[in-house]
DNA sequence: CACGCTAACCGTACGGTGTTAGTTTTCACA
DNA sequence: TGTGAAAACTAACACCGTACGGTTAGCGTG
């Protein structure tokens, strides 16, 4: 088949339905055939729309990271961060088998940059000094992609009985797969909490200094 | 050539050489007849030894997880979770590119098993109960596996100059490549010594009501 | 000592991968 | 009305992980 009246694919349909594929079967059954194939198309066609896979696993991860919320830095360093880092989870916990693909590259990614780039911002505004404000942005990152990468639900899910009469401490609080993805939302609000208490004499004592100076 | 007179291969061998494969070319390049080529011998031969890739991939991970130092919860949680997170993050920053590696498949592999029940059954002992200790224990991976897993030495390294200035607000602190790394360590210190001093609070007041409760 | 089994290497091949080249047809525009 | 770009195709390349079978060295046992 040559080229149709009305085309058949677009860089919207494709990467919508890459992101389906991954959700649904993981990344590993992501190839350029079998995304095709979701499209009623040959493998071929999809290099009329992107310059290769990494291309198309870059739509993906720029679409979920559109969907963070960076506006709350209005409202103070603690809330925006909070908000920050809570819809940045969000987005990657909807999408389990693709958060990898958005850890990857982040440096290089148009809208990681612009999210990245509004955060410095909304810390700087605040008080906090440029380097702390890389710093802090950097943190609560390796706590967003730490926590979808390696959620505590993806680890011992099956035959927990078997290895875990070795490894008696963990035991206690680990028997039960059904809560481990409460496991896993408790444990990054817990780390965003603390993280943002134990800056919270930081910031206080920045500031005195900068009145100081003053 | 038949079996030869001394085995030219061991398991310690393939996996050393999987390892310095990694850290000089990437994970990319890491593929079993390039291992093979590296070791002067071919592909097939490296399924005497192993029953995959994936079993050479998690004897790497484990050879670098059993580096890390759980022995410091003997004084107290804060300096045994101190020593674990900076072993832990010393021990993949060592080789950056064998970090993904280490972060898939936590759950499953024996010594990281290992690793977690000692940390658990640390925090146990200095007063923190199950849950919190788990959460805990995830947290501080979380910012390990973060930090590793996207430094910010990784980003953007190449071209500043073109792309930032799209990005008015990144442009403050990142001009620098050469101080990546610096902001990498600096970055991962500060977001577990704020963890640790956010947790305080909290382990104070848990055994305030753990006391009352007597 | 001789037998036979297992271990460790090899060559080859299969199905799957990302990607490129070249072909055909349709659409949009000069 | 012609022309070139765009969007689909088929076919092929190089590489991947891995399975199969063949060959021989080493070792335990009768």
């Amino acid at each position: 088949m040559p080229r149709p009246k009305s085309p058949l694919l677009s860089r919207e349909r494709i990467r919508d339905a890459a992101l389906e594929l991954i959700d649904a079967e993981g990344i590993g059954s992501l190839s350029m055939r079998n995304l095709a194939l979701k499209l009623d198309v040959r493998a071929a066609s999809l290099y009329s729309h992107f310059p290769g896979k990494d291309a198309v696993l870059d739509a993906v991860a720029n679409l979920l990271t559109r969907q963070v919320d960076t506006s709350a830095f209005e409202r103070g360093w603690r809330e925006g961060l909070e908000t920050w880092g809570r819809s940045y989870h969000a987005a990657l916990s909807k999408h389990p088998n693709a958060a990898p693909v958005v850890a990857a590259g982040t440096g290089r990614r148009e809208d990681f940059l612009a999210m990245a780039d509004a955060v410095h911002g909304g810390l700087v505004r605040d008080g906090w000094p440029p380097r702390y404000a890389t710093m802090i942005a950097a943190s609560v990152k390796y706590l967003v992609i730490g926590a979808a990468t390696t959620p505590f639900a993806s680890g011992f899910a099956d035959d927990t009985r078997v290895y875990f009469e070795r490894y008696p401490n963990l035991v206690q609080a680990h028997l039960i797969p059904a809560h481990a993805e409460e496991i896993d939302s408790d444990s990054f609000e817990l780390a965003l909490g603390g993280l943002i208490a134990g800056l919270g004499p930081l910031h206080a004592s920045l500031a005195a200094a900068d009145t100081a100076k003053e």
